[in-house]
RNA sequence: GGCCCCGUAGCUCAGGGGAUAGAGCGACCGCCUCCUAAGCGGUAGGUCGCAGGUUCGAAUCCUGCCGGGGCCGCCA
């Protein structure tokens, strides 16, 4: 997928700026005005906080006045010296503690609002990520039930973050793991064997310790529909595995069908059990031990208050200390067995063997003691040379009305991913999920997020989309031309007002936003961006109220009505883009 | 006891080395006889938990403390 774009050209205005910036530092260098061997890489540039400060601000001097020997104002005055002029720089003035203030030429920003009809939703793409592949491991609920909201958010992130990364040119590789080995498998091939008993029409004895949900009585339907009433009176030993088999099977289908109602589709599911009996684990486990790693032991206990049955257990343990963690940890029970922690330290070795450049996890928050062990783990087994990153997703806390929200028409105990999206559907979910950081907390209340005002971040994006929708619409009944390949040949000269530069402004922010936020892996960041650019959208379109002049449509001028179009359009571009890379439909029309 | 996350306007939260710390809600003041008001403009509101430190510069990085949450052997 990544580089199918590369041959296309990208624009970046502030990249280029600042590249025009590091090329005159490069030349005052060979003019003998700073020493050579200064890195540059601190050198940044960025649109400053006050508009009044100009379009863009370096903070070249600042930055470079210690090592350089030199103070700021002596070298950003011989920056300015070279910058005047160039790249479309119309004016560059030293100030505040030594900031370099730059303007641009109004076709500065005319030629972003070209790039980005001629680019569409590809405008911002970066080439960030170089190609590098990198897997992103999310949801991987248990397949013993539905989906509920913790997996939801984390769905939503990891997919979003998948796509952020895809769009700043890395090879993403989105991944299920399926915990299908452990005991909880046990419980619900248990379980299913109830609902099969209840299939056949006896009482199911759904004991302390089983799941409950009325979600497996299709299961057990389906389990009568195969096995008639042969396994009725059979040991546990004679049914068990065939049920596990069965039951996961059709958790599994029941959860990729939750995720494509959410819109989330995986490139690769890894299963837990399919690393048993292969040898992968004992080969991970050996691979460790070659280093050192492996031993034979008894951990100290717990600090703070002890568990009533602690006892001294020797058991094997990998030294993750190592690497980083704060004590070792177990990898088989006293008993002999694994524990859950060996066939992950199996599959994130298989991670790394498949060639990834980085891994992701995500996480829910309550798997917070569980990183270091995790990156101690990938640090060994790649010899440090693949990084684990690893992001937890804080709670979902869901309202209606205000009050807190808790009931579950299916499942009695939780809410549902299907509750959710079937209440508040799949694009206002995924906008919601991805309007807070993924370690901070979530209020999802289900009546204000489908309210339709300005309050409701979802529906003001894509009011704005809807608008520029509009725009082109009302624009072709007036009989004016305005498809994309009409608007980019525009002459977009005629947009000259503060209010449409403002827009266009913003619209240039776009590519750097996407790099922060790749950077970052913070998606959430794409969110309050299109939240912004909506804004300004919105606050443009409004000035044509007092102002007709302003309007994107002007009467009997065709030329006019297209720059202007384009400019909207050009917003709409980018609201598009981004809303694509948080997994949500931009919306023609509100009605 | 240890580890992780959080503490920014009345509320919900952005910002995570740079200029006068931002947004939405709430409050207050304006803006639709008409073409683009499910909207827009403006005002008020802050010792960025506290105390040290690093730095030319700290809400941002480091240390300690206070407050809130999470996790802490043979469960996944």
């Amino acid at each position: 997928m990544p580089g199918r774009r590369q041959g296309l050209m990208k624009m970046n205005l502030f990249a280029e700026i600042r590249a025009l910036v590091v090329a005159s530092l490069d030349e005052m260098v060979a003019a003998g005005d700073l020493p050579s061997g200064v890195d540059f890489a601190a050198v940044a540039v960025e649109p400053p906080r006050d508009a009044a400060h100009g379009d863009m601000a370096t903070n070249a001097a600042m930055v470079l006045a210690k090592p350089a020997g030199q103070p700021p104002r002596a070298i950003a005055e011989k920056l300015t010296a070279r910058l005047q002029g160039r790249g479309g720089i119309t004016s560059a003035e030293v100030a505040g503690p030594g900031f370099l203030n730059l303007r641009l030429q109004p076709e500065s920003w005319q030629g972003v609002v070209r790039s980005a009809l001629a680019e569409g939703r590809d405008f911002g793409r970066s080439d960030l990520g170089r190609g590098r592949k990198v897997n992103v491991e999310f949801v991987s609920a248990n397949p013993t039930g539905p989906m509920h909201v913790g997996h939801t958010r984390g769905a939503v992130f990891g997919d979003a973050l998948a796509s952020l990364l895809d769009f700043a040119g890395h090879e993403v590789t989105r991944e299920y793991y399926i915990n299908d080995g452990g005991a909880q498998v046990d419980v619900l091939a248990r379980s299913a064997y109830e609902r099969y008993r209840e299939a056949c029409g006896l009482e199911p004895e759904i004991r302390e310790g089983l799941y409950p949900g009325d979600y497996l009585i299709p299961v057990g339907e389906a389990l009568k529909d195969k096995y008639g009433d042969s396994l009725l009176d059979k040991p546990e030993a004679d049914w068990l595995a065939d049920l596990r088999d069965f039951a996961t099977a059709a958790m599994m289908q029941m959860i990729r069908d939750d995720l494509a109602l959410l819109g989330v589709k995986m490139d690769v599911y890894s299963s837990e059990k399919a690393l048993y009996g292969t040898g992968k684990i004992e080969g991970a486990i050996d691979r460790l031990r070659g280093m050192g790693l492996i031993y034979e032991g008894t951990l100290e206990p717990p600090k703070g208050k002890l568990p009533e049955d602690w006892e001294e257990r020797e058991q094997t343990l990998f030294r993750s200390t190592a690497h980083g963690d704060d004590v070792d940890r177990p990898v088989k029970k006293s008993d002999g067995s694994w524990t859950y922690f060996a066939p992950d330290i199996a599959y994130h070795f298989d991670k790394v063997t498949r060639g990834f450049d980085q891994l992701i996890d995500i996480l829910g928050a309550d798997h917070g003691g569980y990183v270091k062990r995790l990156k101690a783990v990938v640090s060994a087994l790649s010899d440090g040379k693949v990084p684990l990153e690893v992001k937890l997703i804080q709670l979902v806390k869901l309202f209606k009305n205000g009050e807190p929200f808790k009931m579950s028409k299916r499942a009695g105990t939780f809410v549902t991913l299907r509750d959710v999206v079937e209440q508040a559907g799949a694009d206002v979910t995924r906008f919601v999920m991805l309007t807070r950081k993924n370690d901070a907390p979530l209020d999802f209340d289900f009546d204000k997020v489908l309210e339709q005002s300005k309050d409701n971040p979802v529906w003001y994006v894509q009011y704005a989309h809807a608008r520029v929708s509009s725009v082109i619409r009302k624009a072709g009944e007036a009989g004016i031309a305005a498809d994309d390949a009409t608007l980019g040949q525009a002459d977009l000269a005629k947009l000259s007002h503060d209010s449409e530069l403002a827009l266009a402004r913003k619209i240039a922010e776009w590519p750097r936003l996407v790099e922060i936020a790749a950077r970052g892996q913070e998606p959430h960041r794409v969110a309050f961006y299109l939240y912004e650019l909506a804004s300004d959208l919105h606050a443009h379109w409004n000035r044509g109220n007092d102002d007709t002049s302003l309007r994107f449509i002007q009467d009997g001028d065709a030329a006019t009505s297209q720059a202007k179009i384009a400019l909207a359009r050009a917003a709409g571009v980018v609201i598009s883009a981004g809303l694509g890379i948080l997994g949500v439909t931009p919306a023609e029309e509100m009605r």
